[in-house]
DNA sequence: CTGAAAGCGCTTACAG
DNA sequence: CTGAAAGCGCTTACAG
């Protein structure tokens, strides 16, 4: 057993190196570096003594070039466990596979401009991708001193010609929803926004107003709150309270329009038959409710793909198209829509 | 400008190195270490030199300490869109910003044992945790060959004493999701489980039988599928159509729960009035149908966390209390139950 | 504050 | 197959 020996070693208050691991196993440096890089120009009786030193010694290489070609990717989420952020993350996965990119999600810590970007920089990463957050014009001046290439994912505010970002076609969503409860022969349709104070929001109430103005209805019936469940619960219960509900509502979110379908529920109102409901995410949870939600499609795998291509194209210096790009939203009609009564 | 000598020298074909840097900036080497490293002992206009050097260069530092002191964990899903993962990322994310280890999550690729071992210690990882996956006990010796700390998050199969893993409490969730409906006063209760070639089904089924048993019932109503929305609508429309319905029913999965609340609404029956409907795992979705459901909380954020520091612990070579711990999962109630009536 | 010198951990030809 | 020698990219004292 070598163990005897190893534990002498292990024990000390230094990290193995390579020359630890040599000596441990009797052969040269350059061996080990060769059994830890896969060569094969060893033989089996060698790698199996050197392997079983790096085991007895729990050696980890530390800075050599096999670590040092791989490229990182920082992907930085106000809020890991919101919907969203599995779906970014899967693509952004998915498309650092392709590009040899390794993709670390990370929460935003509320590290001041200076230190996030310093912590970044130094932490070595290729670049940044940030999603939906707050970014102020410090920030990216701060990432841009630090000559870290960054991308946004914005879904929610007007792109700015500062950075690149990507975002989707909130208003065409919007415009399509409508016009999907309009088909079906609705007039009277509610619509509940998410907070006005983000862009995405007020185009996709402009897009409800747009629609609605064409089929020439002029008093559209608007409600706000968060994007919330409860928003979705309060908001439509005071509409359906009333003599002249709605037949249709459009919510500005799956989760609002999840708390719809409870107010409906909750008055004793059947969907689709008595209230047609329209989301907009088209997250995990849509398909799965009762009865599964038509919503606007937002292709959130997607934005995550694109997002770590393009960031990569900015890093080698190439140039990118424009500085924004918007993909498409696209209805998914299921069963929470029907034609009026 | 810089940007003429600069030029030059970022079109050549190799990457930029601390060198290039530092001639392109006028300074010596020690000097533009210094300000990657963010010292203090460096003079405003000097730092600003190096800086734009950096910038211009696109330099990139590839093997320093300042990246070599930072950990990896890879953390493995079967699929990255499971509403698990989601939750057990957060929960690895944040114990790792504790433990100072950058959590990365990876989508199994479907590599032989040997080459996934290979590829996961070459590139300097200092652990991997792997989550729900089949995994071969040839894939265990391999990481076991290559001196790779592991930890299995496994909800699914039982425990082996080959590695080190964490669970959750099945049966007893079984047996507390059972008990909330019988106390209720419901007698006629049935289960859904998922594949009953998993571990985890088998242990929530007898954790129903056993509280049934208790109550002396007898006459368990039992059916079996996927861990799907499917699944809960077939299953449950077959037994709604019966005169002796069950007027309770207890699913193995939130997913399964969700096609239950579909089945009863297509069947014209209302939840909780007319069938109370329990669920298992509370991903995030539970709390926003309609009703909200009532389910069985699995602590996936604590395993999450968990994992990572179980899995410092091994690396370091500490002793661990126990090759497998069970977290205990917790019966949430929502609107879904009510008395039977 | 700055940089010449020594050093660290690892890899790459290449001779045997 | 194996390892002495040279080299790479970066950092760390430390002298000025």
């Amino acid at each position: 057993m070598a163990s005897d020996a190893s534990e002498n070693i292990s024990t000390s208050a230094r990290r193995p190196t390579l020359a630890t691991v040599a000596s441990a196993a009797g052969v040269s440096m350059p061996t080990v570096s060769k059994v830890l890089n896969g060569r094969l120009d060893v033989s089996a009786a060698t790698r199996a003594k050197v392997e079983q030193a790096i085991r007895d010694l729990r050696y980890v290489p530390v800075a050599g070039r096999a670590r040092s070609e791989e490229r990182f990717v920082e992907i930085v989420f106000d809020d890991l466990l919101n919907p969203y952020a599995a779906e970014i993350i899967n693509g952004a996965a998915d498309a650092g596979l392709g590009e040899g990119v390794t993709v670390i999600p990370k929460r935003h810590t509320g590290d001041t401009p200076r230190e996030w970007a310093r912590r970044v920089s130094a932490s070595g990463r290729d670049g940044i991708i940030i999603v939906t957050s707050v970014l102020t014009s410090e920030q990216i001046a701060r990432f841009r001193e630090a000559g870290l290439p960054m991308v946004v994912i914005d879904t929610v505010n007007l792109p700015s010609a500062e950075f690149t970002s990507i975002g989707s076609t909130n208003f065409t969503g919007g415009v399509a929803a409508t016009d999907h409860l309009l088909k079906l022969g609705h007039r009277r349709i509610g619509h509940i926004s998410g907070p006005l104070t983000l862009a995405c929001s007020v185009a996709r109430r402009h897009g409800y107003r747009a629609a609605l103005d064409r089929a020439g209805i002029y008093d559209p019936i608007e409600a706000m709150g968060w994007f919330s469940y409860d928003t979705g619960v309060r908001e439509a219960s005071t509409w359906l309270g009333r003599p002249e509900r709605p037949t249709a509502i459009f919510a500005g979110s799956d989760q609002i329009a999840f708390g719809v379908m409870e107010a409906a529920r909750l008055a004793g109102l059947r969907v689709p038959e008595d209230l047609s409901v329209v989301g907009f995410d088209d997250t995990y949870a849509a398909a799965s409710t009762s009865p599964p939600l038509t919503t606007v499609h937002q292709p959130l795998k997607e934005m995550g793909e694109l997002a770590v291509r393009t960031l990569m194209r900015l890093r080698a210096g190439e140039p990118v198209a424009s500085h924004h790009v918007e993909l498409a939203t696209r209805l998914e009609v299921r069963a929470s829509t029907a034609p009026v009564r």
